[in-house]
DNA sequence: TCTATATCACCC
DNA sequence: AAACGGGTGATATAGA
């Protein structure tokens, strides 16, 4: 800390409504050495054009939840500190997988280190009023100030308690990560707002679309809800036979109705209306004016370092098909770039396993895989053996998240014989990947903890779940991987518009995208190569062009579907509204008894 | 009618 | 007890 001549802590009260940047009511700010302290409401921030506070590299900016901090810093144009500590990384990564009795908050923090804390109601009347916006009287506008002073007086005294358990160069490169946050959730991801009004208007007759058409021969749903008497009726009057839980309810996964849909080929449309209504989720997505959707990336939030936005608000977190909304601006590309098979890369690499890691440079860790474990001859190709391939694949992937033999039998549709072979295939195959594998079990059972190479720690608790000890070092360091990456393409430049766990979404104007991706590449490179001591993960990029919206091949059918009926329903508003124009060339919408059945979804 | 819980489905 | 890691969230039903 002696590198540092100033030590700036610093609150910020916002309001932050849905999918817009920021808006900052007011400021404060105490040089911890000095104890200058500076208050400042929004009119007299508007002014100036970088902070109130020194920001070089002298000096240390700490909060708690830097990313909001950071945020309000974007939002008032200023440039972000050179150094940041985030007090709440230090708390989460010094309690991760404890049971916290006030939560991680800045109140969970000061009750952990038996510090006063303000009361939780105080700081909801006062949230409510940052939230509230308009004009504020001189007695609002102190009470906040004030408020906002307390959260940095508990800084202050939160601060020198939690600086003997910091690692402060990996401290450091945490609150880094919280600017590079900021800069994503600033940015946010272009969305296609008319599409998005249009689905929003039909949304309710869409499903009403979908049900009545299929629902006629069950009746099984009343509006859009599916009712398990109404079924279980059904079932009775059909002679059916249904799976139960443990509970004694009907088992209702999909799965087991696909089971039940072979035997009974009768309840095949009513499992793909289950399956379409179940994809129909779009409530919250929290787009701004400007048709970014913008959310709170939740950094850190994760027990294994992840960032957590919310699904509801975040366009990555919905259905696949929904990704469709997202489209670049006239004259922008966007670019989704993920490293490729970066578990596997990242087992290969920090175990050591030589044949692991040939596998990977490979270029197609899978069939390497089966040629390794001798199960295909060595000029096999991703076509000559597709299905041995996608055994493999099961098998590498199941291996990462600890899956037993039952399950990977039931995932491959094999008999459990066969699944047993598969796994004995790897553990023979990469025999040094399993000692290092088990190891990290091992250690943390007798340790109670893990972490990945730059720090981020968990507590094995007790009970630990063998299976999250056995994939915490790939997702952990995988989650460090991505935030490094983050760190290093925003600080090029690059309008980093979102992480996606194991990729990130890139925008820049199409004159510069080819190059704009071709850096973006080399920086996840090299992001991989620091975290895995040299070893160099590839990365895939899907490119998209304006006027060309995002696809993922997952989503196109439910896309097609719901665009379909989308055109339905335009038409017929406009058969009514322009009867001249349109006569003779439409169907009313409620004639066309066909588009359910027709645009459902095909069982997978 | 509202809330809590169980269950299910979605994402990487 | 189960045995697929990390998550969030919607929905149906049971219970207050």
């Amino acid at each position: 800390m002696e590198q540092f001549k100033e030590i700036w802590l610093v609150d910020f009260e916002f309001s932050a409504p849905s999918g817009a940047v920021p808006e900052v009511r007011c400021l404060v700010a105490k040089e911890y050495l000095s104890n200058k302290c500076i208050r400042l409401w929004v009119d007299e921030l508007g002014g100036l054009s970088a902070p109130p506070y020194a920001i070089d590299e002298q000096s240390l900016l700490v909060a708690y939840y830097a990313s909001a901090e950071m945020g309000c810093h974007l939002a008032l144009g200023w440039p972000c500190p050179v150094h940041v500590l985030d007090l709440f990384c230090e708390f989460r990564t010094m309690t991760n997988g404890l049971t916290l009795p006030c939560g991680a908050g800045l109140l969970g923090a000061l009750t952990y280190f038996g510090l006063d804390a303000i009361d939780s109601a105080e700081k909801t009347t006062m949230r409510d009023l940052a939230i509230r916006g308009g004009d504020y009287s001189s007695e609002e506008k102190l009470a906040l100030l004030d408020y906002c002073e307390s959260d940095v007086t508990a800084l202050a005294q939160l601060l020198p308690v939690m600086l003997p358990h910091l690692d402060l160069p990996r401290s450091l490169l945490r609150g880094r990560y919280m600017k590079a946050a900021a800069h994503m959730e600033h940015a946010g991801i272009p969305i296609d707002v008319v599409m998005l009004e249009r689905l929003r208007a039909s949304w309710s007759a869409l499903q009403d679309t979908l049900i009545g058409k299929i629902d006629q021969d069950y009746g099984v749903y009343e509006g859009h809800s599916f009712k398990t008497a109404r079924f279980t009726e059904w079932l009775v009057s059909h002679a059916i036979a249904w799976p139960l839980l443990a509970s004694g309810r009907l088992d209702l996964k999909d799965d087991t109705f696909k089971a039940m849909a072979q035997s009974y080929p009768s309840l095949g449309p009513l499992r793909e209306l289950r399956v379409t209504l179940s994809q129909m989720r779009l409530a919250e997505l929290a787009v701004g004016a400007d048709g970014r959707n913008r959310t709170l990336l939740s950094a850190f939030r994760a027990r294994t370092g992840r960032n957590q936005p919310s699904n509801a608000r975040f366009v990555f977190g919905t259905a696949v098909w929904l990704r469709g909304l997202i489209k670049p601006r006239d004259g922008y590309g966007i670019a989704y770039i993920d490293w490729s098979q970066q578990e596997f890369g990242i087992a290969a690499a920090l175990s050591g396993d030589p044949l692991m890691q040939e596998a990977y440079l490979s270029g197609d860790p899978y069939l390497a895989f089966a040629i390794q474990a001798g199960a295909v001859p060595a000029n096999a190709t991703k076509k000559s053996h597709k299905a041995e391939r996608e055994q493999f694949k099961a098998c590498v992937l199941a291996v990462q998240y600890g899956m037993g033999a039952e399950s990977l039998a039931l995932r491959i549709g094999q008999p459990v014989i066969q699944a047993n072979v598969l796994l004995r295939l790897h553990q023979d195959t990469y025999q040094v990947f399993w000692r290092w594998s088990d190891a990290a079990v091992d250690y943390a059972m007798l340790h109670n903890k893990l972490w990945t190479v730059f720090g981020w720690t968990v507590q094995a608790g007790r009970d630990p779940n063998p299976r999250f000890l056995r994939n915490f070092l790939m997702q952990g360091n995988g989650a460090e991987m991505l935030r490094l990456a983050c760190c290093m393409a925003t600080e090029a430049g690059i309008t980093v518009c979102a992480p996606v766990h194991d990729a990130i979404l890139i925008e820049a104007p199409l004159e510069q995208l080819d190059q704009v991706i071709e850096q973006t590449k080399m920086i996840m490179a090299e992001a991989s190569a620091i975290v895995l001591d040299g070893f160099r993960l590839n990365s895939d990029a899907d490119v998209i062009c304006y006027p060309d919206r995002y696809s993922d091949e997952r989503g196109v059918k439910m896309w097609e579907t719901v665009t379909d009926i989308l055109h339905q329903f335009e038409q017929s508003t406009c058969a009514s509204v322009h009867t001249d124009l349109c006569v003779g060339a439409l169907k009313p919408v409620h004639q066309r008894t066909d588009v359910a059945s027709y645009y459902l979804i095909e069982n997978s």
